[in-house]
DNA sequence: GGTTGTTCTTAACATACATCAATGCACATA
DNA sequence: TATGTGCATTGATGTATGTTAAGAACAACC
């Protein structure tokens, strides 16, 4: 948990004492690929922080097909946040792409952290902040933007998760048919269009 | 003011004379119809509690196409969130639908209130998850449903707002063009779907 | 009280994206 | 080596939604 324990110091920066006391109480989990963390209808428990590997969230519609919400790499936290939060049924899958070690974060471990650590909290209130900046720019994106343009903005955002991600799923991510996103990067190799 | 009063008594559930401090640190402003409260480029400085009126907050595309990201009547607030936090320059228009009367609230008087009222920053806490919730089951429905069903959906969890705003608004806020909508609501009716 | 602008509707036509089906490829595994 | 399975690509076709243009109903304004 190299990535965890970095991640721990530099958002709560606290003293060592502390910071073992916290470390304790959070465990390591590997889940091999395809490995189901969250399904619809339970409560999501856990915020899983990523330390290798490779999470999706998303939901299934009424004709079974998948719609990615999110996607997690190394040293992002996957969670359904309101589900944790209001203690309510997940609408949510969330599963591995890759084999993946996580973290599991339990809601009292960062009522903890935020309590010993004021530098802690203010991470906290900055990652929703983030969350929902993020998740504007997504909304808008799906009310403005062509398949093309949104699928430039995801090259750009996650240039990482492009090359390990099959795109079938970066499809579903964006909105549009694994047939359609094929089209679009067709397009935009004939446009001669570079990913960096 | 009734309406913030009602609403800052409620959550904040404190005594008179703290009440009475918090209260004279914010203002009313009176929005005609069609007046600017935030441009692109600027930095949202306020909260906006709406006491009465109807506000938008919506983009501008480079075509000149509005996007809207969010509406607001009585007692929401209606606020760029990741600007006014960040203390970066927003995307968003917010205007006036109506004529409308508004709360300004500055960041340190959400800042103080918390300080006072434990029950204050709960709300709060609760409010971003609110908004998070609210933005991924909207990002989910743009992924996954056809415009009927967005409709469909936006109607049952606004009723009041389908009647107030025009329709070429809903539209925008659905992510397609007003033509659009107007098919789509003659197929409703000719399936006799009942707006309740 | 006419004029002007705004909203909504309708129709004809255009287009982005979806669907269906077939093929080829890479990779795993018997 | 054979054989399967999942993924990406391509082509033919379908459909939801966009575009353009016009008119009607209505409100707003001099």
């Amino acid at each position: 948990m190299q990535n965890f324990t970095k991640y721990l110091k530099d958002k709560a920066n606290i003293g060592e004492p502390e910071f073992q006391a916290l470390i304790k109480k959070v465990k390591v989990k590997h889940i091999p690929k395809g490995n189901v963390l969250l399904r619809p209808g339970e409560v999501c428990q856990h915020s899983f922080f990523v330390e290798n590997g490779l999470l999706r969230a998303y939901t299934v519609d009424s004709l079974g097909k998948e719609h990615i919400i999110q996607f997690g790499s190394e040293n992002w936290i996957v969670v359904d946040r309101s589900s944790t939060f209001f203690n309510e049924p997940s609408d949510l899958f969330i599963d591995a792409i890759e084999d993946t070690n996580v973290v599991l974060i339990a809601p009292h471990f960062i009522a903890e952290a935020s309590e010993i650590s004021t530098s802690f909290r203010k991470y906290n209130e900055i990652t929703l902040h983030n969350h929902i900046r993020h998740q504007q720019k997504r909304i808008n994106l799906l009310l403005s933007a062509s398949a093309e343009t949104r699928y430039i903005n995801f090259i750009k955002l996650y240039p990482d998760l492009t090359l390990r991600v099959p795109q079938w799923m970066i499809a579903s991510y964006l909105g549009i048919t694994p047939e359609s996103l094929s089209r679009v990067r067709k397009e935009l190799a004939k446009k001669n269009f570079k990913q960096n």
